[in-house]
RNA sequence: GGUCCCUUCGUCUAGCGGUCUAGGACGACGGCCUCUCACGCCGUAAACACGGGUUCGAGUCCCGUAGGGAUCACCA
């Protein structure tokens, strides 16, 4: 079988999109399941609207995926390099070429008498192609830099064989002269790709289906420059709740800003595969079960809807699946963003040193462990366990409500007789169990059952009636600072 | 509007002519568990867009219709 040569193809004009993802991943896991070659190149001919910044934003995402490239940016291969910006001489060279064989020409037309003519054409209801005034030019005006045009072939039809869509036909009637040199010199779309794609050795182009009908005019190309035509294979697009193309107004798609919100690579991972592919009944799949599985032929040809809800659900597994070892290092900069630890919290947990030695210390890597262990089954994303955590990190601000319905008069003398109790546990044995004994204590002193006492000691102790269990929730507040805040909540209740 | 693509529960999907009284998952609802919230477990409701063919037999093949989407730039 041939070696598999795959890329993935995007403008630097925005951030990494969660389609753009989807269809990085798809061709992504399609070359490492075969051993094939997964190649990124940056498509930044429209300097208008490239940006540097957008570059490192998609190199950012790709890496933050796990989604390696084998040629691309910072990886130089045998078919670089890997910014249209800087193959230049390589599609003039293939305009040249085509220019000679008659299969493009120059077109003198400025932009504003196209766009008069395309509306001309609307307004009578003709289809808007180009009319081929300058095919047979004899006098070029001096004062106008042409375009390239190529020069499609309009008879017959040309039949694409899609990997995932089937076996679609196309009229060639409905091609036309297609710029592929605009009059600043640049290449457009349709030809560069065409360009870089043979001249890398691409064997199987897999993209958005959004570029389907692209695709006879560029098989076209192939042909015209001689080259050898990869396979097509034309993925469906991702929609937002109302059937319309996911965009802002959906929400986030920023890649990185689920990062940001909290989201686990492996849980957009999962989530993105899913959308669009199948393995029969299975939902959670690691990323080693991805490559081993993936196959083209298990991908649906219909467009997703996006769903949050499913991928909080799969975040929630992997938060949960994941070394809380490694949640507790990802949660420590969500708390300082929040103001819930100092950046040198964060800083020092970077050097390594972070947690080695203070007991006491708020965000020792072992005390966070301990809260991700308590907090993680109620979480769906980082920040919400952040969220749910901040008692664990600051004083809590009692909840009024909450305080009014559970820390009364009555249960005054109970609070005080537990916090009698609780600091007489040796501050060596401050443990879960030992905090269970007290408690039992007190329920058989006041015949009291344990949720008529738990609850006045979570308010007192968290500021609200939701928290880990309340053993585990003053284990990890410790001795100390359970007892000021007992002692606190108790001296406002009259 | 032309062309192209798509159509199974609200959503993601299984289904590749008989095993479909259509399976799983998210979500919803109900219950159990329980110190709160969750998790977990059990259960309920929920779909083959419509109409014609082909066939002994169609969710599965074909053709229409409807609906949705994409695309028609010196953007990619």
């Amino acid at each position: 079988m041939q070696n598999i040569r795959v890329r993935f193809a995007p403008s630097p004009t925005g951030f990494l999109h969660i389609g753009g993802v989807r269809t990085a991943l798809f061709n992504w896991l399609f070359a490492r399941h075969n051993g094939g070659t997964f190649i990124l190149r940056i498509e930044d001919t429209d300097q208008t609207r490239s940006t540097d910044e957008s570059i490192q934003a998609i190199l950012q995402g790709m890496e933050w995926c796990g989604m390696n490239w084998d040629e691309g940016p910072g990886k130089d291969g045998a078919h670089g390099p890997y910014r249209q910006t800087e193959r230049l001489p390589i599609y003039r060279e293939h305009v040249e070429k085509l220019l000679a064989s008659g299969r493009a020409y120059k077109c003198y037309c400025t932009p504003e008498e196209l766009d008069e003519r395309r509306k001309a054409a609307l307004a009578q209801g003709r289809p808007p192609k180009y009319d081929r005034k300058c095919l047979e030019l004899k006098t070029p005006p001096l004062e106008v830099t042409p375009v390239i045009r190529f020069r499609a072939n309009t008879e017959g039809q040309t039949v694409v064989n899609d990997l995932i869509k089937g076996k679609v036909v196309f009229d060639n009637s409905v091609l036309d002269d297609l710029i592929i040199m605009r009059s600043d010199g640049w290449p457009t779309y349709n030809f560069a790709v065409v360009v870089d794609d043979s001249t890398m050795g691409i064997t199987h182009v897999l993209r958005g289906d959004d570029h389907l009908n692209n695709t006879p005019r560029q098989m076209q190309m192939y042909e015209a420059l001689g080259y050898q035509m990869p396979q097509f294979g034309h993925l469906s697009m991702i929609l937002g709740s109302d059937k319309a193309r996911l965009s802002k107004r959906h929400g986030a798609t920023s890649i990185m800003q689920y990062k940001e919100m909290g989201y686990l690579p492996e849980a957009m991972v999962n989530y993105l595969v899913r959308l669009g592919w199948s393995f029969g009944d299975q939902e959670i799949f690691s990323v080693e079960e991805m490559i081993k599985n993936f196959s083209l032929d298990s991908i649906s040809s219909a467009a997703a809807v996006f769903n949050p809800d499913k991928l909080n659900w799969i975040n929630h597994h992997w938060i949960n699946a994941k070394p809380p070892e490694e949640i507790a290092k990802l949660l420590l900069p969500i708390l300082a963003d929040m103001k819930l630890a100092p950046p040198e919290a964060v800083a020092g947990m970077r050097e390594e040193r972070y947690g080695a030695n203070a007991e006491d210390d708020l965000w020792s890597l072992g005390r966070l462990e301990k809260v991700v262990l308590a907090q993680r089954e109620k979480s769906h994303t980082l920040a919400e366990m952040a969220e749910l955590s901040k008692y664990f990190f600051a004083e809590p601000e009692i909840e009024p409500k909450a305080a009014e319905k559970f820390l009364t008069a009555e249960i005054k003398p109970v609070l005080e007789r537990l916090m009698a109790l609780i600091e007489a546990i040796p501050d060596s044995d401050f443990s879960h169990a030992e905090l269970e004994k007290v408690f039992h204590t007190v329920m058989e002193e006041t015949g009291l059952k344990m949720g008529k006492v738990a609850q006045p000691v979570r308010i007192a102790v968290t500021g609200g009636t939701v928290s880990p269990g309340i053993y585990e929730t003053l284990e990890i507040l410790g001795k100390e600072e359970s007892v000021k805040r007992l002692r606190e909540a108790v001296s406002q209740i009259h």
